[in-house]
DNA sequence: CGCCGACTTGACATTAATCAAATGTAGTGG
DNA sequence: CCACTACATTTGATTAATGTCAAGTCGGCG
């Protein structure tokens, strides 16, 4: 099976809705953003995959992309063509058995999305954004407590349901909480306790200034590569 | 491979949540839904599957259910031990390719419902789900436009993040609008564009009164099986 | 007949969107 | 290197949408 490396631009588009799938892809490293373009012409932006995850399995099933990906940031992913792959887990079980894994993390992973979507308020979903962009650089190995935001406010206001107006304003709140600090958008969360309870909703009455201990800020430009 | 009827009773558990992936369900007839628990406690509906739908996709990659499902109504499903399948499909290319179909559309389903979710406010939302449930029943050679809710208002008002308040407020509205005739729980769509037009939103400023051309009401004890 | 749960309706409070404007920041070209 | 433009972000004032609380109605069922 070939599988080839190709590297994506900042803002460069990995591929498109509609295309015909011939290909999944695996982030080598990079953050991307995965979208549709609803019946109404705006988009909504279902997803801010990164190195590790999988991308294009949304076209299994009707063998067209459903979504089109955009790079958020130069990046590079492995190229897999997919029919190959097909015929290869036919002879190892045991890919066969990892694939079928790695869809159903997706279906779980987009099952979670809509729970967030769906009952939670603003604060609460923004909350739960972070600490799952928290989770996820922990489990690559990154800092879970401070990391880049790849992605503008306006694309997080989409991806959550919410205006950039309402995301300025919550980080706002976070921070006069305590629960983070943020420059630009470099974020180093300070009570990640709180965070974590604020996402799942055990906030209770809010002791207004506790847990203030204040580390430092990070520094403007610290990457991830 | 050795492929089970079982039947399940109105408000029974098919499985639950965390019980040990064994068995793929597809639906016989019937219909159900499916939920989540949050860290809160609070139960959160991921969807109402019916006929032809696959139960339990969602297991296949941490080898536990992620969510649980209950019948809304006396139902049939047939028990597909996940095991035996993945050995079979190995041996049968057709098959396997035919799953790898059934899971993409399941990643492409839940991406849809997030998109519902997320950017749409509770009017287009709510239309958009009532086209979702009238092509369902379409695909499945029923009437589009009259059918029977097999679910509460509020299991409607909980899948869509609404209250129940606002499911009923909103049903008015339709009706006001003369988009649809309800009565208890059997539903009578009398403008499907103007309906579609609502979930896409492509509703422009509202001509308040037209299209009232007034189709006999259904009756109350309308069923589909 | 009367209870109970599902649903509706109304008054009010709260949230988040909208509109509008100011401020900051990153590039770009001189 | 700096001025300048375009864009991203913040902030403020206001409005519209939706949640909350509280009755009340409807229908099914024992």
């Amino acid at each position: 099976m070939i599988i080839t490396r190709r590297r994506v631009l900042r803002d460069e588009q990995l591929f498109c809705v509609d295309e015909p799938f011939q290909t999944m892809y695996a982030v080598r490293f990079g953050h991307f953003k995965t979208f549709r373009v609803n019946l109404n012409g705006e988009r909504q932006i279902l997803g801010f995959p990164m190195t590790s995850d999988v991308l294009g399995l949304d076209a299994i099933g009707p063998a067209r992309h459903a979504s089109s990906v955009v790079a958020l940031e130069n990046s590079e992913v492995c190229a897999i063509p997919f029919t190959h792959f097909e015929q290869l887990s036919a002879d190892l079980p045991s890919l066969q058995h990892h694939f079928y894994r790695v869809l159903g993390h997706a279906i779980t992973r987009d099952q979670s999305a809509m729970l967030v979507m769906g009952k939670m308020r603003a604060e609460q979903k923004f909350a739960a954004f972070l600490v799952n962009l928290s989770t996820r650089y922990a489990d690559r190995g990154y800092s879970p407590l401070r990391f880049r935001l790849r992605m503008s406010r306006e694309e997080i206001g989409n991806y959550l349901g919410l205006t950039v107006e309402s995301v300025s304003r919550l980080l706002l709140r976070f921070k006069q909480k305590g629960l983070l600090r943020i420059d630009h958008r470099g974020v180093n969360i300070t009570d990640r306790a709180g965070m974590e309870a604020l996402a799942t909703g055990q906030t209770t009455a809010e002791p207004i200034a506790s847990r203030v201990h204040k580390p430092p800020l990070v520094a403007a430009d610290h990457q991830f590569k």
